[in-house]
RNA sequence: GUCCCCAUCGUCUAGAGGCCCAGGACACCGCCCUUUCACGGCGGUAACACGGGUUCGAAUCCCGUUGGGGACGCCA
């Protein structure tokens, strides 16, 4: 027998933004999809009326293309197993619950939301499972339809087995669930909107998913879902639960005080690149088999297999991410980072340089690479090739200060102004000509020049700088210095 | 409370009975490189939760304890 093609889904309910686990889970499926040659599915789960919104929806998939998850069918794009938004499939869980009714596996309940709310309580201050006691089967069937027709309001609850479950899960391996474990839960809301554990399983049989890799806060939802397999006679997909993203007390990672930030989105206006959160993101729970601590997305395709996913929870590390981020900067391109302002935002980059030619933009990003940690970092490191004069900062201005710093700048300036080519080399062995001269070397020649000419006494390689200043910026600034030394 | 899951450096992890008095990465601390900040290179501190088994031999297998987490909803 073949195996089934390969079709995995992220489906994010659309309460909000996109949550860095929500971004590792889709990374995973995403992965997994393209190893396979497979079909990455997007499906919406909005059928909490209350708590969704089109806003969040459009948020999580702008998140979503940020990170360049791209999935090949989905509520924008469509599909050959359409609508992929479960508030536009009403019908067919309204169909498949009728189905259950009619065959007996499912029953109306008539029980308010505060009764439950009474009894739930009840049973947890007397140590019982808060699970529904299933009162509401021992109504006649005639009954029952005699009060729905009457217009009384009620949920459809499926009628558990009183059986074990065994789920053979990829991660874990065989997890037994004892009979009992779960009370008769609810299919249909009395608003008519199915719950997450029936509109789940319908979709992911009816949109033929071949596996579901989700977070581990499901797995006890699972047996749940097997059953509704069971009863509707379809075969279950594989399933991989993978282990929770935690804050740094080991609890499940939540937006909190003082724990890093859970949002994708507040990732992405921080100034880091996607490729390094999802690169981060990607070994938390998952391990390539090798010591490669960096990979890319060809890379961690290869590397991909559910057996390779981890069992224990992971606490987010931010300094991690940190590092991680500033790696990919270091590495990069120009070309590469430009790229990256301009998919992330183009708020890192001040107008002043936008308006610069991509060709230059390119050449002075790469000198900046190795000082950037974040794209926010950006305004800051460029701040030298766009203010005139450029600002002072104090460790710069002591610098200047120093016995021979004017003389320095003024030396400087004069040899440089007779350089007939104006490349970073030549700029090198100018500054070094004074050198003899003046009785100056090293930090006593060097950091004058460069506090003159970038206002800091750190930054890129100093005759690279003054390459891409440019010859009248640099003598400009050299002249400036000198002269200011000369009048004091 | 009940059920389920998990347990190696501070953190992410390697480790599928001898290759491990435990390897890599982040963080931290030294040193080197360097005009500076970074980058890079070299080195260091630092872990098998505990107790019983099984075995010639256990981080690895089994049982228990402890600890942590998750779930138990007309949320997903």
């Amino acid at each position: 027998m073949t195996p089934p093609p390969v079709r995995v889904r992220f489906a994010p309910s659309p309460t909000g933004w996109l949550h860095v686990g929500g971004a590792r889970t889709a990374y995973f499926n995403w992965l997994f999809a393209r190893k396979h040659h497979g079909v990455f599915v997007l499906r919406i789960e909005d059928t909490d009326a209350d708590r969704s919104s089109d806003e969040s929806e459009r948020g999580v998939l702008d998140d979503l293309r940020w990170l360049g998850l791209n999935w090949d069918e989905g509520p924008d794009v469509g599909g050959p197993f359409a609508p992929y938004r479960q508030s536009e499939r009403l019908a067919i869980y309204r169909e498949h619950a009728d189905r259950l009714l009619a065959e007996g596996r499912a029953y109306r309940c008539f029980c308010t939301d505060a009764e439950l709310e009474v009894r739930r309580a009840a049973a947890l201050a007397a140590g019982r499972p808060p699970q529904y006691d299933g009162r509401c089967r021992r109504i006649a069937r005639e009954e029952s339809a005699a009060r729905a027709g009457a217009g009384e309001p009620h949920s459809i609850r499926f009628e558990v087995p009183l059986r074990d479950w065994t789920l053979a899960d990829a991660v874990r391996g065989e997890v037994v669930f004892p009979a009992g474990m779960v009370g008769d839960f609810v299919l249909l809301r009395s608003s008519g909107l199915p719950t997450y554990n029936f509109a789940c399983v319908v979709d992911d049989h009816l949109m033929a998913i071949s596996h579901v890799l989700r977070a581990e806060e499901h797995l006890a939802n699972t047996p749940r879902q097997l059953m509704l397999y069971e009863v509707f006679g379809w075969r279950p997909p594989e399933f991989a639960h993978v282990a929770l993203i935690l804050n740094a007390d080991r609890t499940k990672m939540s937006k909190r005080e003082g724990e890093a930030a859970v949002a994708v989105g507040d990732w992405r206006k921080a100034g880091y690149v996607p490729e390094a959160l999802l690169a981060y993101l990607g070994l938390l729970g998952f391990h390539p088999g090798d010591d490669r601590e960096v990979l890319a997305h060809d890379e961690m395709t290869e590397a991909f297999t559910l057996e390779r996913l981890g069992k224990s929870g992971s606490v987010f590390d931010p300094a991690k991410l940190a590092w991680m981020n500033a790696h990919w900067l270091h590495h990069a391109s120009g070309a590469k980072i430009r790229d990256w302002i301009e998919h992330a935002g183009a708020g890192f980059l001040p107008p002043a340089a936008a308006a610069w030619p991509p060709a230059t933009l390119e050449r002075v990003l790469e000198a900046l690479r190795g000082n950037l940690a974040r794209l926010a970092d950006l305004p800051g490191e460029l701040a030298p090739f766009l203010d005139e004069p450029p600002t002072l900062e104090a460790d710069a201005r002591d610098a200047l200060g120093a016995p021979r710093a004017a003389a320095v700048c003024a030396a400087a300036a004069a040899a440089l102004s007779t350089l007939a080519e104006w490349r970073a080399d030549a700029v090198k062995s100018a500054i070094q000509s004074v050198a003899p001269a003046l009785g100056v070397k090293g930090r006593e020649l060097y950091q004058p020049v460069r506090a003159a000419l970038t206002g800091r006494t750190h930054g890129p390689e100093l005759p690279l700088v003054a390459e891409l200043l440019g010859r009248e910026r640099s003598l400009a600034r050299l002249e400036r210095a000198g002269a200011a030394g000369a009048r004091s």
